[in-house]
Parts: C-alpha cells; structure tokens; sequence
DNA sequence: CCTACCGATCGGTAGG
DNA sequence: CCTACCGATCGGTAGG
C-alpha cells in the first residue's frame, strides 16, 4: 500500500475513534513511519486530510446505494435487504459509523450540505416507496415515511457506534440459552424493531 | 448565579458542542468573565471540570429515574410516559444528549463504568417487566427486552443529539399538510416506532 | 521525503 | 480572583 493509502487508513481510524481534535498530525505520521513535514506534502493541510477521508466514506457509500436501491423495486423483502446492507455496511468497519457521527456533532454545517445531497435524494426515494406501500395497506397507516427512514439510519449509525460499549456494559452476556452472543441479539432486534414499525402484519415477519 | 455554576453551565454547553479536546479552558473562562488562572482555582484541572461536568448530567437524571420508574407498575400505557419522559429529558436540552455521545465515544472505558453502575440496574428492571408483559402476550413475542431498552435509549439519544441537522438536511419542511412542523413529526414518530415495535394490538395505539 | 524551525496556543503553576 | 510566566505541543513553512 502506497503512503497516501496508508495515511488516509490511518486518519481514518484515528478520527473515528479520537476525534479531529483530538488527533495530531504528528501521531498519525509516527503510526504511517514518516515525519510530520512529510505528511503536509501529501495532504497540504489537516483540514484538507480530513475532508479526503470524508470522501472516501462517502464515495464508498454512494457506489453501493443506487445499486440497492435498483433492488428494492417491490414487495416486503426488499425493505430487509437494504435495512441490513445499512447495517452491514457500518458493522464491517464500526470506525466508519463513529466518522459519521464525530462530523454529525463537529462540523453540523458541513456535514448537512453533504447530507443535503449525498443521502436525502434516497431518503426521498424510499419515503415515496413507503409511501405507495401505505396507501396500498401493506405498511403500517401510522407511518411518517421521511422520518421513519431517518431514525432507522440513527438507529443503525449510532447503535453500531457505540455498540462494543452499550452491549459490555448494558446487556447480560451468555444470559440468552441460545447461545447467541449479545452482538447478533443487538443486531437481530434492531431489525426487528425496524421491520415490527413498518409491516402490517406482524406473523408474517420472519426471523433473521 | 454564583461564578461556579457559571463555569459548569459554559463548561457544559461547549463540551456538548466543539467537544472536550475542541474547548480550551481560556475560552470558557472569557465566557464566564474570569481568567483563566481564576477558573483552575474553582475546579484544579481540565479532566477534573469534565467529571463534575458529567456528575451534574447524571445526578439529574439518576434523581427522575426511580421516581418515573416508581409509576411504571404495569398496563401499557406506563411506556408511553417512561419513552416519553427519556425523550422530554433530551429535547428539553439536547446538549445532554450531545455530552452523552461524546463521552461515550471519547471515553469508552469510564462511560461504560457509569453506564454498569447508573443504568444497567434500571435496564434489568425494566428488561424483566417488559418480558413479564410479553410471556404475558401483551407484548410482541420476538421482543428481546434488553436489546429493545438499549436501542429506544439509542434512538433517544441520538435522534435529539443530531436533530437540527437531521431534520434540516433530510426531512422536507412543511410538506405535511397538517401544520405539524418537522421536530414533532420526528419526536412522534420515534415513539410510533417505540409503540410499534413492542405492543401486541397495533390497533389500540393512540396517537399522541 | 527530510532537517530545522516558526508563532500560537495549550493546560497548568508561582506568588500574591 | 489577579499578573506573570512555564514547558510542551500544536499546525504549518523554508529549503533542500
């Protein structure tokens, strides 16, 4: 892996995990192997580093949704496979939901504009799906369609976020005789209350 | 207000804003009027002004707590106002929800020491009532109590931490017809999901 | 990609 | 609660 590579990898996780602020350009030189001055020649400054790896999250995010979204044409089925490619997504790497959410609280101005249209021409898609799928009775009447897609990405943002936490320190371990670990629970009821929220008819709703 | 207070209020707020690591004691200090020599003779260090900080947060809620917990002896209605209740703490300041979600990403290791000792016990409380409710067949049977306090706590929590940018960049201002403005139709629809996904009669839900 | 160096700011102390 | 000051570290530049 060349050295760009290599900085950005490391910016990365160290923003994720210790904030911009609380990170130095001079610890992510030590951790890449090169002197800071070294750094600042690949990326003329923090700021422009730290909009680099925003990028990066973010193309690699744009480049699966439209393609899940082509999926989702119809039926109940579908709403399952984007909820957990969503969840998949952040769990295969949990530093990419603690970036979001560190640029959520650190730079709200920043991060609407690129939410304003990177994410809500989807969200609006969706929400005009859930929409049909309501008036056509397959969905709950109940359903506010626009925020009920924004607290599912919450859901699945800050639960993955903070989740070795909140599962260690507020879930029983090895309480559960199935034999299932805490981390498949937390996961299996997000779906479920995401699924139990919107479907009409709850027996036909099947576990994971 | 006694010069104290004041100090912990400012401390508060920009914690919960730009972050620990993102406030410098000097600027809180020429919020509060003082220098900064002034305030390190009020609190002795930066790290010791975050705990108080944090102290205050949890005092207060650890105070409505039993109280609230106290009224949910059984019937379903009693979840409504809990949900509601943890919700209203948040809205009221959504610094509190912000300062939360800092420290549990900058602080893993102590938050998940307050989360065992200040949460944890309530959540057990309330994980046990709710599979007492779903054995019961009051409740949905695929509920897994504990993992479901958890993420309503989540969506609580982080649904009001990001709120105004959420609402802004992602929801369509006033689209809905009925005059209802956007942080209502997010608060209302969070509960919706709360009720939804726990509640065997979808019928008998009432909107608020 | 390096050495050498910069001004600004950080949390904190001495002493009154 | 103040003035005066400290060493350490910050992001960044000059020059090669």
């Amino acid at each position: 892996m060349d050295v760009r590579s290599q900085i950005l990898s490391s910016a990365t996780r160290m923003f994720a995990r210790r904030g911009f602020d609380g990170t130095s350009l001079q610890t992510i030189a030590d951790e890449v192997g090169i002197r800071k001055p070294s750094l600042l020649y690949h990326f003329p400054s923090k700021e422009a580093l730290r909009e680099r790896v925003l990028d990066n999250l973010i193309q690699h995010w744009s480049e699966v949704l439209p393609r899940l979204l082509g999926e989702v044409t119809s039926g109940r089925g579908q709403f399952d496979v984007l909820t957990r490619e969503l969840v998949s997504f952040f769990e295969e790497d949990p530093d990419r939901a603690r970036l979001v959410l560190r640029e959520l609280m650190d730079r709200p101005e920043d991060m609407e504009a690129r939410l304003r249209n990177g994410v809500r021409p989807w969200v609006a898609l969706l929400s005009d799906y859930i929409r049909r799928g309501r008036d056509a009775g397959d969905l709950l009447r109940e359903v506010d369609p626009e925020a009920y897609v924004v607290h599912v990405i919450t859901l699945a943002v800050c639960g993955i976020a903070a989740r070795p936490l909140l599962t260690d320190a507020l879930l029983e371990h090895g309480d559960a005789g199935d034999g299932v670990d805490v981390e498949t629970r937390h996961t299996r009821e997000l779906l479920r209350i995401a699924r139990a929220s919107l479907f009409t008819d709850p027996l036909r709703i099947e576990p994971r």
